[in-house]
DNA sequence: CGTAGGTTTGACTGATCTCAAGTTTGGTGG
DNA sequence: CCACCAAACTTGAGATCAGTCAAACCTACG
């Protein structure tokens, strides 16, 4: 953990500018924030269905995921977060949580109290809009993942969740769509996928015997980018250039 | 129709209000949005996948849902909307949209341009906080949604999707959750929870041989609704008391 | 009263799950 | 450095839930 080259301020506002334009007094603002920077061991849980929550938490470093629990104890996992991601801009506005959140790997958080972004937010619009347009374009992966688990088969699926992994890290400069290492499990894909781990390895499996992906262990490489977004039924369009 | 009893101020002032409250000052600068009321006829397309978006709608009357299409061309309907909902709230922030909208029965919308919605938003914050957390509630109900796909079984799908129906019917003041008509043909609830029309048909049948819930085609009658609860694995908290 | 869309039912098929048994890998302590 | 262990991964065989195909049957509407 290289927690102290990391400045969360420039780190939130490099994110929210992307997002929606800030000017100066933006930032200023957003430094006056009270930040606190932690780290987490690797399935550490950082919010549980019910909770109250108070403070709105930002991944610096490190993998997360978002996931709810049926009755009959089946796992859902609803989105992967990677370095950058806003975990709880939902409480802002929402206290109580719906579902869980929990990280994958070591990670590095920063947690700054709902009360003073809520405060933030109603003084400079902008922050407001670049927050907003964040959960917008969390809804629109939402519908897609509703789209991949209802109505696409299981090695498309798999393709899918690949793909968009691989592009929202690029678009995170956390490096090339067509090598990377995957942080998780073949059960979390499996969780994702609304697959079992099983399935999800015999489709793994199928997409390297097909040659759309090189793969051993977590590493993965994507030679020919073009063939495994079709193979995926990858349009990232949804992605809103952003996420 | 009576597009003509309802003052669309009344009815968008009264659901934000609900969500976030507003103070007079906000009522009045509602009041100046250029509001364009028209009605639609069933199945009208509302929003295209791709389309640029410059208008704001929302429902004052009538069903609606929203869906995209995968590329073996399976459609995945994503939500339903009922009176009261807002339709392109995301619209106000992303201007390209990723899934398509269509009406389900008559409907009465009215229209605002994303433009003057946006002025509004940055000059009272209370109103974009309603519009912000009404996108958050919808984000809540994509999550369960991917769950309720993801790892439920067919039975207990359908159960949780009219629930979830009855539920926010009820919510929007159309009347009780224990008796209503069904505005969506079997292929709609199809697509809505990831089966094929048939099976839906079977597990309807199923819910009525288990006495769980009374139908007649889209007439439905759940005489025990915590009996429904339990069987659709229904806990509304994620509609977070409102949508 | 004819037609189209929606609903219902049955028989068969097939994708994915379940169960069961290895195998590999990475970490830990001796 | 090696032995061990737990977790993750891999593979096969059989079971099952939901899909497909086919055919009636309503029922609202023109």
């Amino acid at each position: 953990m290289t927690v102290t080259t990391i400045d969360p301020f420039d780190f939130l506002i490099r994110k929210l500018d992307r997002l929606h334009p800030l000017n100066a007094a933006d930032h200023l603002a957003i430094r006056t924030l009270r930040v606190r920077v932690r780290s987490a061991h690797p399935l550490e849980s950082l919010v549980r269905h019910g909770d109250i929550v108070r403070e709105c938490a930002f991944l610096l470093e490190g993998f997360a995921f978002r996931h709810k629990v049926a009755a009959n104890g089946g796992r859902q996992i609803v989105s992967f977060h990677i370095p950058g991601d806003v975990l709880d801009g939902q409480h802002m506005l929402l206290s109580r949580a719906d579902h869980n959140v929990q990280t994958i790997t070591d990670a590095v958080i920063a947690s700054i109290p709902v009360a003073s972004l809520r405060k933030l937010t109603e003084e400079r619009p902008a922050v407001a809009a670049a927050l907003w347009k964040d959960s917008l374009i969390e809804a629109s992966i939402f519908r897609e993942w509703v789209l991949n688990v209802g109505r696409r088969d299981a090695k498309t699926r798999v393709a899918h969740m690949l793909c968009e992994f691989a592009a929202r890290r690029e678009a995170a400069g956390l490096g090339s769509p067509e090598r990377f290492d995957l942080p998780m499990s073949q059960e979390l894909i499996a969780d994702a996928t609304g697959l079992t781990a099983i399935h999800v390895n015999r489709m793994l499996r199928a997409l390297s015997e097909e040659g759309v992906i090189e793969r051993d262990r977590r590493d993965v490489r994507i030679a020919d980018w073009p063939r495994m977004q079709r193979a995926a039924e990858f349009d990232p369009d949804y992605l809103h250039g952003a996420a």
